[in-house]
DNA sequence: CCCCTGACTAGAA
DNA sequence: TTTCTAGCCAGGG
């Protein structure tokens, strides 16, 4: 476990149901601005994680479970349509 | 160290 | 709107 997993973990666990944030805004709350791509990568390798309250700039399902996401979200309050997530 | 890949992002054509 | 390029960080060969 690496720092960067493990401020990129914790900026994660910390997100409250109904939060959601991009990756760059949590590699950026990790510490880590530009490290986006990374993001993804610990959200894939580690498990435990509320990784669906993650997505991609605009709103945007990226993920291959883009449509788990889209069920996770929106069990907790959040529209998704689209293919994103929508603000309002 | 160098090169390629990946749940990324912003800018330009 | 779609396609391409440049930048960022981490991991594997």
């Amino acid at each position: 476990m690496t720092e960067f997993e493990d401020r990129v973990t914790d900026v994660i666990r910390s997100l409250q149901p109904g939060e959601v944030v991009t990756y760059g805004e949590v590699a950026e709350e990790a510490g880590y601005p530009g490290a986006a791509r990374a993001v993804g990568n610990v959200l894939g390798k580690s498990e435990g994680l509320p990784w669906w309250r993650v997505v991609g700039s605009g709103g945007y399902l990226k993920t291959e479970k883009r449509h788990r996401q889209a069920e996770l979200l929106e069990a907790e309050g959040i529209t998704v349509a689209g293919g994103r997530v929508v603000a309002g």
